[in-house]
DNA sequence: TCTGGGGTCCTAGGACCC
DNA sequence: TCTGGGGTCCTAGGACCC
């Protein structure tokens, strides 16, 4: 990437390589079980709401797509294997190969279990002209399957993301495509709008609608006009790659912003018992992966799709983050409160999203003036209750000694004190949360003096 | 019984603060 | 009493990606 001053401009070598693995969870289950090659393989949800997240070449030809809903899937070829997905196996294999790529060069940026972008300017090559990165990835094809057990991919590459994107498309599967430098509006102008990342159908139609078919239409219209049709954000953003113009970095790591888990169920749900039921499996389920990784979230989110596919969100922010089974549960069963589901409910999902690393997060020093900014208390049905009063009582909990220092919407906000940086990190817990249990009034502390 | 699950990013409006 | 603008945070919904 060439840096003019704060402007980045696009490559003058064709320096960055996309890989696709070709059907991967279908060809990771033909690899393992020899008696599914050479046939139809689908891998998807196989309940009676299921769709497709793979399928095999073989099925492919009988018309099988992703995201197609698996009884469309039985429907267009009944004698396909229609398997639930082994994931570990996908997550090994995706390993051995992300550490391939790796071996190529150190920045990788994977986008998924079967893709990724190599920057190859950080690859320990002689040039970076056409020959010599047609070479490396014709070796990178090969030792990959020799790695793999047989895993075939699809590679691009190109002076841009977006190109090399665009290229290893081109052919599928176990195909190379290099687009050399300057080639690429040639490429592009004759493609269809929906080449471009971000256009899917909704900004296609409305494309359509303005007589906006092809990329090169696309680079006819002004960036105001542009703008006008589609946003901001995506205006700007289409006006730029429509022209190639594509600078974004192949980023290795990225940060976690969100930890969701939902569920789309067999029948629609109309049992609120049940509801709530399901939306604590599932706050335990996030709250499980949250403390594996070290994490812990101010807001709480609940999605519930409706019978008619109808899509509601509710959502709350806490003053600290957490991670807390009990607190996740009990406000996401609080914010369904406020949804009609009379109508039956398809999906349930729980969420939690503004992510901290609480042990490092924030909150030394700041927002000191009140005890509780905390919404106002909703009536939440508990056995067990009792009053916490910020500033007065003191807790033990695993994460040591701490205040209360908010209470509301059912859930109590720790101030834990540390040795070195007082006042220490914030949490919270649900009212009744078991972690609680070891509450001490502040006037029984004379005792510990 | 068309339409999964886990994410990211954007928009728009309202509250609130300066 | 009226009129402001900018910035940030929050919520809800939607588009999109693999």
């Amino acid at each position: 990437m060439v840096e003019v001053g704060e402007v980045s401009v696009v490559r003058a070598h064709a320096s960055v390589l996309h890989i696709d693995l070709d059907a991967f969870f279908a060809a990771v289950e033909q690899r393992d079980k020899p008696s599914l090659r050479g046939k139809p393989v689908v891998v998807g949800g196989v309940g009676g709401r299921g769709v497709v997240a793979t399928a095999s070449y073989e099925a492919r030809k009988y018309g099988v797509r992703s995201a197609m809903s698996t009884r469309e899937a039985r429907s267009r070829c009944p004698h396909a294997a229609f398997l639930t997905g082994r994931f570990h196996a996908y997550r090994d294999a995706s390993g051995t190969v992300m550490a391939l790529l790796r071996s190529v060069s150190p920045l990788v940026e994977p986008l998924s279990l079967d893709e990724a972008f190599i920057d190859l300017e950080r690859a320990d090559l002689p040039d970076l002209e056409v020959p010599t990165v047609t070479a490396l990835a014709e070796g990178l094809r090969r030792r990959l399957q020799e790695a793999t057990g047989g895993l075939t991919a699809s590679v691009g590459i190109g002076t841009s993301k977006f190109i090399a994107k665009v290229a290893s498309e081109l052919d599928k599967p176990d195909g190379l495509t290099v687009v050399p430098p300057g080639t690429e509006q040639d490429l592009l102008r004759p493609m269809h709008v929906s080449v471009i990342p971000g256009v899917g159908p909704a900004t296609a139609e409305r494309l359509r609608r303005a007589g906006i078919h092809t990329v090169a239409e696309l680079e006819s219209v002004s960036l105001e006009e542009l703008v006008r049709l589609v946003g901001k954000a995506h205006g700007n953003g289409l006006w730029s790659l429509a022209r190639a113009l594509d600078t974004r970095p192949v980023v290795p790591e990225r940060e976690t912003k969100s930890v969701s888990v939902e569920g789309t169920y067999d029948t629609d749900l109309t049992d609120r018992k049940l509801m709530e039921h399901l939306l604590t499996r599932q706050a335990g389920e996030v709250a499980g992966r949250l403390r594996k990784h070290g994490l812990s979230g101010r807001t709480i989110s609940i999605k519930v799709r409706m019978h008619d596919f109808t899509t509601l969100s509710r959502s709350t922010t806490l003053q600290s983050p957490t991670d807390s089974t009990a607190a996740i549960s009990r406000l996401a069963r609080s914010l369904l409160t406020d949804l009609d589901t009379a109508g039956g409910v398809r999906l349930l999902g729980v969420g939690v999203s503004g992510l901290a690393d609480w042990i490092q997060e924030d909150l030394f020093g700041e927002t000191t003036d009140e005890d509780d900014d905390l919404p106002d208390e909703v009536d939440v049905p508990t056995t067990q209750r009792r009053t916490w009063s910020p500033g007065m009582d003191v807790v033990h909990t695993a994460m040591g000694r701490g205040w209360v220092w908010g209470s509301g919407r059912g859930v109590v906000t720790v101030r834990f004190e540390t040795a070195e940086t007082p006042p220490g990190p914030v949490r919270s817990y649900a009212h009744d949360d078991p972690e609680l249990s070891a509450w001490l009034p502040v006037s029984d502390e004379s005792d510990e003096s």
